[in-house]
DNA sequence: ACAAAAGTGTTCGTACTACACCCATGC
DNA sequence: GCATGGGTGTAGTACGAACACTTTTGT
């Protein structure tokens, strides 16, 4: 047994929309180390799954698989002190999202709790719940990501709340919705919302085209030439995706 | 010992602009498995250092360091088949770029070669490579990540070409100088280079205003409300940089 | 009628692209 | 002079942001 032995743990930062504000689901750690702290869900992996397998089955203990409507890998977590222990643990972080109209059953030791407002966690996950948060920001700028926060059905107005909790900033409902109907990446279902008991015009409901990820504004500026909107989606695996954003 | 026990190991797709050509440094395996095949620069994750540590020592076996101008997290490959072996496998990809003027000393074993032409490669390294032109690919067009491929300093042909052979598509001088400027990446030295033999207008030498990672383009679309032009740049650690680009 | 909410029309500014044209050098 | 490569000037256009205005409902 050399001396190179570590252990591999799958985290996963598991955001949705909740009461208007982004939030995170985290669990009270009972045991030490970090006793009373609060973990992000996850676990060891196991011999014979790979890491994005690892992620679902993990999450499946806390919450129903299904209702997580995206997936992807974030970083690596190695400082060797990171987690105390007889073998060192390695993680890898993934971002998880879930619809903001979804209520899981949870267990009992587990609860969301805004981002802007977290308990004391556990080991290096505030970091990781961090970088999730600005993945998540990075990528509803240029890609359809957005589905994954939203109903299957939505109003223009539901939908740009959701954006901007996410985004921390203020979004205009009328340019969100000129910009993704642009790009195809909203459809219109032809329903209508019911006005609120104050009244007002009923809302149109719409729903994403696609309900997986595209890319929809792959180049800043230095397109291929002749390309006006550059929205052609591109293949690839989940091991290669990736945002822009915060930078080293 | 528990059955969860893994090795961690590091690997670095190193790209570079050869003969006009983006590049990738690969070393031909003497030893089964997969022996005569060619593989990334690598190796097992040290007891006392993190993965960003561990990359950066590795390819000090391979090239000096220093000419390593950006490395950056890219994904993890866990396959629990990716390699052969009494304990299982997990690797780190890295991106690493180096600048296309350098020409690093290089072990007898190891050599450059065109990513339109990659000899057989071992175990999962074609993917991984893969990823490596993806991210940069994307992260050239949004960020002045071109410092790490370019010389200190350069005429904007010359950059012009670096560009080409990353991106794989055309490229206008005029157009990425004025690009460049715009978002001050680029700044005058006030020098010329003389012109070939066969004439012409001497170029003006330009350096790139930061070596480090910046993001210059971070929303697409549904920028914070007052901001002409986002090119502001935001902090953030190693853990947490990503680009756009291929996407699950 | 009035308030409230949704949606459309229109303007404005910016900036990327493309292309024509001018500049400086070697032969 | 002429070819070669570098650089600037200038449309053209597309599109995102902002804001005014209209539409449709409830009270």
């Amino acid at each position: 047994m050399s001396t190179t032995a570590t252990d591999h743990e799958v985290l996963a930062a598991v955001l949705a929309v909740r009461d208007g504000t982004l939030s995170t689901l985290l669990w009270q750690r009972a045991l030490p180390p970090d006793a009373g702290k609060w973990a992000l869900p996850g676990g060891r992996l196991g011999p014979d799954e790979d890491v994005e397998q690892s992620v679902l089955r993990q999450l499946a203990e806390k919450v129903d698989v299904r209702e997580v409507t995206h997936v992807e890998q974030i970083a690596v977590f190695s400082r060797p002190d990171r987690v105390p222990g007889p073998r060192r643990m390695i993680a890898t972080a993934f971002l998880g999202l879930v619809p903001s109209d979804v209520d899981p059953a949870i267990p009992a030791d587990t609860a969301w709790h805004p981002l802007s407002d977290l308990p004391p966690t556990a080991f290096d996950h505030a970091a990781i719940v961090e970088a999730a948060r600005e993945r998540l920001r990075a990528k509803l700028s240029y890609t359809n990501l957005g589905f994954a926060l939203a109903p299957r059905t939505f109003t223009i107005s539901a939908l740009r709340d959701l954006y901007v909790a996410a985004l921390g900033h203020p979004v205009s409902a009328t340019n969100l919705q000129r910009v993704l109907t642009r790009r195809a990446v909203l459809a219109p279902t032809g329903e209508l919302a019911p006005p609120g008991p104050s009244g007002g015009r009923p809302a149109a409901l719409f729903r994403f085209a696609e309900r997986s990820l595209r890319v929809t504004d792959a180049f800043a500026v230095l397109r291929p030439p002749g390309e006006t909107r550059p929205a052609k989606d591109s293949g690839g695996n989940m091991e290669s995706d990736e945002p822009r954003a915060a930078v080293p």
